[in-house]
DNA sequence: TGGAGCGTAATTTTT
DNA sequence: TTACGCTCCA
């Protein structure tokens, strides 16, 4: 049965920590697991060999992040000859069938929705309009952002109301409230619901603790570094009792603190488990060790950290590059060109990545591939359940599952168009909200309401398509989906837009149709709940193909988790990485660390590393200056190419001196980028009186971004409390200043219009001179 | 109902 | 630069 025959075939090919971790058997344990380290390995081996040691799969619960990590794990599982009855999921989508069995215990009725990132806002814009919000005062998104951070820490509006000191927190708490009211009218859940709900259900009910601990006896979770609060009290309550929780991951890797992970969770691992035994798997088998150590200097400057040593026994391999450009369009086509000549030697295109900290760079990269002719894909966005003619069909399928899904109904109430305007939907909403119905039963009654008399007759044959719809979708999920094309005249829309020589946006609802299909011939009980449940925790994340033949672009959180032969990160500059809002709010500077400590551990042979010294940003020529962390990851394992033109005054030559070495033969200097902080301090110091050279440029821009302002900033004598005029909104008053990365961001207080933030190098906004 | 024109704002986004 | 949301007009 097994594929290795005996028990300990699953041990012969692991090293000594690895074979701890997976032999570990009672008790807590947590694996920190740096870059390459074989984590995956060890988590599916340990499971296999739970199940060979006579733990019934069934009793076993993994628990990841990303779905493409649940269906890796479970493969590779089941390659090991056991899993099956193994229970492998996200943390939402074990939410979800949690969700499913305790119903009204968490507020929900069978066919509940999943309402995604963009049904969510719009539930909110529509809480905000019921709960006297406007936008002014509270943009939609940072009531989202805030409402979902309250989820995460399992705070209830009227929690979240008491603890708001700010006024903009006191607005969120009333939108919240609202928002929970709409979302409970319409059987909905968002994506923190999945989490809340199950962990609140956990907090207050501990029979069902219980029976929890007595199904699952082993609990394995991976990234645990990147766990919020509401995941970590899932994950405490589920081992409460056997203790057996395997939390694998790396500190160092945590890049979602901004979207609630806490890092304390696996730092302190230890104090919550004080019996915990800890396995540090330390040795690398992806990078060469010049990649290897380049990191570890970088991330060695971090302090909320568990220390690692990486070490591999492979080559050192080639040194790090750090190209140096003019300008960013100069970094795209250098690293096109390099792709091309490499190619040509025989390297294929799926070998090569390149990352970015934002998408907004994405665009350069990709008209200097597509001019050369090399394939590339960009591992973003064309999500393919966000666009808006699957949206619209699945949308048809909701109110089928879920009546009381006003959102859906909305959406398919005139989609395709049908001559139900906005008007008449006003009064429908109107009447709705006045008999406090749902929007669905009015539509039903519609003879009932005389101000809806000249909807009535397309009403009711909008009814009369559900009704039909509905019929099919007893049949199977497959057809329900062609029914909804058919009847709605949605297909016809999408047809006849192709034929007008639109987007085929027809191959994408086909290719719906074949996603039912193969859900229902995989799914154990098919149902459409089920299926539009799964549908909602798709993301575009899952679509990453590695093995495309094409040169991968992606933003540096995407690449978390994948590894090239050779990786190229761009943009390494002060306010893009660090990423100008952490450098302004002083927030995470070591979040963004981490950031580029997994961009530079993706590389397995070859690893690019490159700025420019000008960049257009939004339009905008800007220069720019060298990331703080150039200066970090130094050493011998790193070596400088210059691109800069030599006659461009600011981009001279390295000089040769005893601080300069000469090229060597390759051509390659060493920047002073790669000394320690405090050589860098003093030559700072030393040489600033006489600017002469291009690097110390750089050295002092870097260190005007951290000290303040520069001095030659034409914004250097600028204080809060400064009086400024704007063009537009007059006479205002300098609340805070900040540079960054070639950009000054300042707040400014305006008696008539409030407090409004301007990157000041792009705003008309002039110092107010005394007279 | 749809499109043009204008103003505004601009990380990252496992689910 | 670009994308989105809003208003206004045909």
């Amino acid at each position: 049965m097994s594929v290795f025959g005996d028990v300990s075939g699953i041990l012969a090919d692991l090293n000594e920590p690895q074979r701890r971790a997976v032999l570990h058997r009672d008790g807590p344990l947590l694996v920190l697991a740096g870059p390459g380290s074989g984590k995956t390995r060890v988590i599916t081996r340990r499971a296999a060999h739970l199940v060979y040691t006579g733990v019934p799969a069934r009793n076993i619960l993994a628990i990841t992040f990303t779905n493409k990590a649940a269906d890796e794990m479970r493969r590779r599982i089941e390659a090991l000859g056991v899993g099956r009855g193994m229970w492998v999921h996200t943390f939402h989508a074990l939410g979800v069938r949690l969700l499913r069995e305790f119903g009204p215990l968490a507020r929900v009725q069978p066919g509940f929705t999943i309402y995604d990132e963009n049904d969510s806002l719009r539930v909110i814009k529509q809480a905000m309009e019921l709960a006297g919000v406007p936008e002014t005062v509270l943009r939609p998104d940072r009531a989202a952002a805030e409402i979902s951070r309250a989820k995460n820490r399992l705070e209830t509006p009227a929690e979240l109301a008491a603890r708001a000191d700010r006024f903009d927190e006191q607005a969120a708490a009333r939108v919240y409230a609202a928002y929970e009211e709409l979302l409970q009218q319409r059987n909905a859940v968002d994506f923190d619901d999945l989490l809340m709900r199950v962990a609140l259900v956990l907090q207050e009910h501990p029979d069902i603790v219980e029976r929890l601990n007595l199904r699952f006896r082993y609990l394995l979770i991976d990234e645990y570094q990147d766990t919020n609060h509401a995941q970590y009290l899932i994950a405490h309550h589920l081992s409460a009792h056997h203790r057996n929780i395997c939390a694998t991951g790396d500190p160092d890797q945590s890049i979602y603190g901004w979207r609630g992970a806490d890092l304390n969770n696996i730092l302190d691992f230890e104090k919550d488990y004080p019996d915990a035994v800890v396995v540090r798997l330390e040795q690398n088998y992806r990078s060469t060790g010049a990649i290897l150590q380049a990191a570890s200097r970088l991330i060695a400057a971090n302090r909320r950290r568990k220390h690692k040593d990486l070490w591999t026994t492979g080559p050192v391999g080639e040194p790090v590059r750090l190209w140096r450009f003019d300008e960013g369009r100069a970094e795209a086509e250098r690293i096109g060109a390099t792709i091309a000549e490499w190619h040509a030697r025989g390297r294929p295109y799926s070998d090569f990545a390149i990352f970015y900290r934002v998408n907004a760079l994405s665009r350069g990269l990709e008209e200097a591939l597509r001019a050369r002719g090399i394939p590339y894909q960009i591992a973003r966005g064309v999500e393919f359940y966000n666009r808006k003619e699957i949206k619209d069909t699945l949308a048809y399928l909701r109110v089928i599952v879920n009546p009381a899904d006003e959102l859906a109904l909305r959406r398919i109430l005139n989609t395709p168009p049908r001559g139900i305007g906005p008007k008449t939907i006003q009064r429908l909403l109107e009447v709705a909200g006045r008999t406090e119905r749902p929007l669905l039963e009015i539509l039903r009654r519609i003879r009932e309401f005389p101000e809806l008399q000249p909807a009535t007759g397309k009403i009711e044959s909008f009814l009369n398509l559900l009704d039909r719809i509905k019929a099919a979708a007893a049949g199977s999920i497959t057809r329900a989906v062609g029914a909804v094309l058919e009847l709605s005249g949605l297909e016809a829309a999408l047809e006849e837009e192709r034929e007008e020589g639109g987007e085929d946006r027809l191959a994408n609802v086909q290719e719906l149709v074949t996603a039912a299909r193969r859900y229902e011939e995989e799914a154990e009980e098919p149902t459409l709940e089920e299926f539009l449940q799964r549908v909602a925790l798709v993301s575009d994340q899952d679509a990453v193909d590695e093995t495309a033949g094409a040169v991968m672009l992606m933003t540096l959180h995407a690449a978390k988790g994948l590894e090239f032969p050779v990786v190229f990160l761009v943009g390494l500059e002060q306010g893009l990485l660090p990423h100008e809002n952490a450098l302004r709010e002083g927030l995470d500077i070591e979040e963004e660390r981490r950031l580029c400590f997994v961009g530079l551990t993706r590389a397995r042979e070859h690893l690019f590393v490159s700025y420019a010294r000008e960049r257009l940003v939004r339009g905008v020529r800007l220069p720019r200056a060298p990331s703080q962390f150039l200066g970090e990851l130094g050493g011998d394992a790193v070596i400088s190419e210059d691109f800069c033109e030599p006659w461009r005054p600011p981009a001279r030559r390295w000089r040769e001196s005893a601080e300069h070495p000469a090229p060597d033969q390759d051509g390659f200097v060493p920047l002073d980028d790669q000394l320690s902080e405090d050589e860098r301090g003093m030559r700072l110091r030393r040489r600033r009186r006489t600017c002469e050279s291009a690097d110390e440029e750089d050295l002092n821009i870097i260190d005007a971004a951290r000290e303040g302002l520069s001095e030659t900033s034409p914004y250097a004598d600028w204080r809060a409390g400064t009086l400024v005029q704007h063009e537009q909104y007059g006479i205002g008053q300098v609340v805070w200043i900040r540079p960054g990365g070639g950009q000054t961001r300042a707040s400014i207080r305006f008696a008539r219009y409030g407090e409004k933030t301007f990157i000041l190098e792009l705003s008309p906004i002039r110092k107010l001179e005394r007279s």
